[in-house]
DNA sequence: ATGTTC
């Protein structure tokens, strides 16, 4: 991306001053290399974003941004329903409420070097992965609006898991005014036997070890030290949020045409908050949403028989679960003035700071956790939610690697076989169900995810806390 | 991300 498109703010924001339709500036936390590296999508489609009614303060972007339906994956926006303020489908994201949740084991990673093969082994046995994969919980539809009306507390409530994973998960594992109503019969029938399910892409689930402390009292508060081994489950809505996302961006695209909203992109269909379109998906995405944290739990309650099984010694509580594709009904203080905002995050993750009263009472000193998934092969982090975030990006953090390269070019450069056998070689066992999955998501498809944290962690959107290294990793 | 193009 050309650089000199941008007002420099400090070494970690790049501002795009408002010109044309923009209603408010453009803002993307990254080092001027990461800006550099990224595509020139991400600057049209944070432009195209600052353009929509209603938005407040500015659009922005996270150090992981890259090339998204309408809005950026790992952008940030906040809308004001008092002003005209909009909800896009294409703000969310296809996978609603795609997340990744960490739990503790009890154990040392020399524990899992034992009996590394029989785990990696078992959890592929038992984890459903893959495209269309199918779980053993199957529901009608009397279960399925209880589902997507209760998430992880449904549960919780039929057995997989305990009230204290539900303290540890955002909105208390059920996300409020979720109208499954709201939710086609089209989307519900997809989603009736991928409970517990995996899914594909760059979901997966991974045993690591925490390899480095950067904060030792946050570390300390989220019981992490090196040599800990934990859990880290990367996984969404599967079909039910990507048909809820697939069908509202045609309703949104109508109804933005009724409203006379001017779209500088097809992409960004949206409609007022609380137009009739706009409040029914909301009431969807809420669904959507507890679809996901429930099927989190369940893929929890499934690690939990397998450690049962092959590590009897280990107890594995949850560390915390975050959800980095959601549109969420949030207090901001802009210009002095607290407001109620209606904040998307796609590909971006909330990091709630110190003393924040959603934050879990046992962390909120320290502040929330905000976990970044990374590569197979680079590792993923800890970090925790800052106060300045509140000011720089609605408290958000980004979410991940970022892809440096296509799927299919990936695909071009390397076969299954051989990453999963280099992978094995540095003590990294990879189980997955496609050879052509794992060439796509070879650890040189991705970002640098160091630089990605660094940056986040520069420019005051969270802190470093661990640095965490797979030795096991079930992909889909 | 996705019954990998209704």
């Amino acid at each position: 991306m050309d650089i000199t498109l941008f007002k420099r703010r400090s070494d970690y924001e790049w501002e795009i001053e408002p010109t044309g339709g923009m209603r408010v500036p453009g803002v993307i936390y990254a080092s001027e290399a990461l800006v550099r590296e990224m595509d020139h999508k991400v600057y049209e489609q944070t432009v195209n974003v600052a353009a929509l009614p209603g938005i407040v303060q500015a659009s922005y972007a996270m150090p992981d941004a890259h090339w998204g339906y309408g809005f950026p994956i790992g952008g940030v926006a906040a809308f004001d329903p008092d002003e005209g303020g909009v909800v896009s489908a294409g703000g969310v994201g296809f996978d609603i409420s795609c997340g990744v949740r960490c739990l503790h084991t009890g154990l040392t990673a020399d524990d899992i070097r034992g009996v590394q093969k029989l785990l990696a082994d078992t959890l592929y046995v038992r984890i459903p992965a893959g495209v269309g994969s199918t779980g053993r919980v199957h529901l009608n539809r009397e279960e399925m609006d209880a589902m997507l009306t209760g998430g992880a507390k449904w549960a919780v409530d039929r057995g997989y898991g305990t009230a204290a994973d539900l303290d540890r998960t955002e909105e208390h594992g059920q996300m409020r005014d979720a109208r499954a109503a709201n939710v086609s019969d089209r989307a519900k029938k997809r989603q009736q036997d991928e409970m517990g399910t995996l899914g594909s892409g760059n979901h997966y689930l991974e045993v690591q070890e925490v390899r480095e402390i950067y904060d030792a009292k946050a570390a300390a508060a989220f019981g992490l030290k090196p040599g800990d081994a934990v859990v880290s489950i990367h996984c969404g809505s599967r079909g039910l949020g990507h048909q809820i996302g697939t069908e509202f961006l045609k309703k949104m695209a109508i109804a933005a045409g009724t409203y006379g909203i001017a779209l500088p992109d097809r992409e960004l269909a949206c409609a007022p908050i609380h137009s009739p379109v706009g409040e029914e998906y909301l009431g969807a995405m809420r669904a959507g949403i507890n679809c996901a944290l429930a099927n989190r739990q369940i893929l929890t309650h499934l690690v939990r028989g397998v450690f049962a099984d092959v590590l009897p010694q280990a107890r594995l509580p949850l560390l915390y679960d975050v959800s980095h594709n959601t549109c969420k009904v949030e207090e901001h203080v802009v210009d002095g003035k607290p407001r109620r905002l209606f904040v998307h995050r796609k590909g971006a993750t909330r990091a709630f700071g110190p003393g924040h009263p959603d934050v879990p009472e046992p962390l909120r000193a320290v502040g929330q956790p905000v976990l970044i998934g990374g590569s197979m092969g680079t590792g993923s982090y800890v970090l925790v939610g800052t106060k300045e975030a509140e000011a720089r990006s609605f408290s958000s953090a980004c979410h991940g690697a970022g892809r440096a390269m296509s799927r299919h070019q990936a695909y071009r450069t390397w076969k299954g076989r051989q990453v999963i056998d280099e992978l094995a070689g540095r003590g990294i066992l990879i189980r997955s169900p496609s050879s052509r999955g794992v060439a796509e998501e070879a650890p040189g498809a991705y970002k640098d995810v160091g630089a990605v944290v660094d940056a986040a962690d520069a420019a005051g959107l969270a802190r470093k806390v661990a640095r965490l290294e797979p030795l096991v990793c079930v992909k889909g």
